[in-house]
DNA sequence: AATGTAGGCCAACGCGTGTTGACTTTCCAG
DNA sequence: CTGGAAAGTCAACACGCGTTGGCCTACATT
């Protein structure tokens, strides 16, 4: 029932409009937040009717859900001698933002949790699942949890201003510039004094 | 016409009830952002009818800009010493933000300028005739501009992690905790290398 | 007391939204 | 061929929004 004989390769048709409602969605919440993004306007872009959307989503909340499982990809950070762990991550997450101008993930993430309280709650489940680990394993263990909150606020700090607010005295350094004055600091966050 | 012989002290009743809507804007717009804020919503907590925000602000832009009126009031730089610039930076802002919980100001903000173009402009307003002045005056000339954008972002991320995503990791820290993990970071950044 | 004006209320408008359900088309299995 | 399900369209709904204009009320000046 609902499937024939055989669905090894997944029923293709509804498969590609779904990947691209999940395209659209992602652009528009990425450049305009939840608030401001219609249903109308994501079904427009992948070139189907809006009713569709509902369809496969149920609703905008759960649409937007499904555009926030997002994966930071964060290194190992075991192997990274203690002194260039700063210099990984800064490294790290600027390829994130601008390594693929296609991935608006960090994006939508990011502005969303601003304003809405379900992308916030899913940010602290990223933070938990996926930052205070990777740095729980760079960091002496009790230091980690005092420190892990104020690395992150400074990350954080430079993809709102760099990405989001895009404010001119950030977006006009380079990646080594922004790297060479950051790393420093972060690291000076992660050592103990 | 419209004013009597003498308007010294203002016309009383209309300044009352117009401070009444811009408090009550403040908190809306601090609270829920710029879309979500309704002006409904602002005028039963003012106490008055929707029209009457539209009679003395115009439309809901033009509320909202008036709400932006922001003054960081950051410290006089030149007489501190060098190596305690970010300290004083941290601190202010750490006293601007808790010190009055019914300022709302910065709050408003930061959290409007990630979703609407009208607020990021004023940050950028902001940034460029109050954060870099200030900046100015402790930093060698040529090097204030490179490194006024990362103490920005530091900053900011402070504000935005705290304030506005409230990750536990970094609501759970005391003042002092914030000030002894970031005072020296941002110091960093400022020092050349 | 008369009156003009500022302050305020009320009802309605036009619009865009999320969401729904009935209808049509495509397409593949029997 | 032919059915029937999947994929997609269309028109409409109920609602809340920003905004408007007409009306009432208080009150200070004459």
């Amino acid at each position: 029932m609902t499937q024939g004989t055989k669905t090894s390769t997944t029923d293709r048709r509804s498969d590609r409009t779904k990947a691209a409602i999940l395209r659209a969605a992602r652009e528009r919440f990425a450049a305009q937040g939840y608030e401001r993004t219609t249903i109308r306007a994501v079904a427009s872009d992948a070139g189907i009717d809006a009713s569709m959307v509902m369809r496969y989503f149920g609703n905008k909340a759960q649409l937007f859900d499904a555009t926030l499982a997002i994966d930071l990809r964060l290194p190992d950070l075991t192997g990274i001698p203690a002194d260039e762990v700063a210099e990984a991550l800064v490294r790290h997450f600027l390829e994130r933002w601008e390594g693929d101008p296609a991935d608006d993930a960090l994006l939508v993430l990011l502005r969303s949790a601003v304003t809405n309280e379900q992308a916030a709650a899913r940010m602290h489940e990223i933070f938990a699942a996926q930052v205070n680990p990777a740095l729980a394993a760079a960091l002496p263990p009790e230091l980690a949890a005092r420190r892990a909150g104020l690395v992150s606020a400074q990350l954080l700090g430079l993809g709102l201003t760099r990405y989001l607010l895009r404010l001119p005295a950030v977006t006009t350094l380079t990646p080594d510039e922004i790297e060479s004055g950051l790393a420093p600091a972060i690291q000076a966050t992660l050592d103990p004094n």
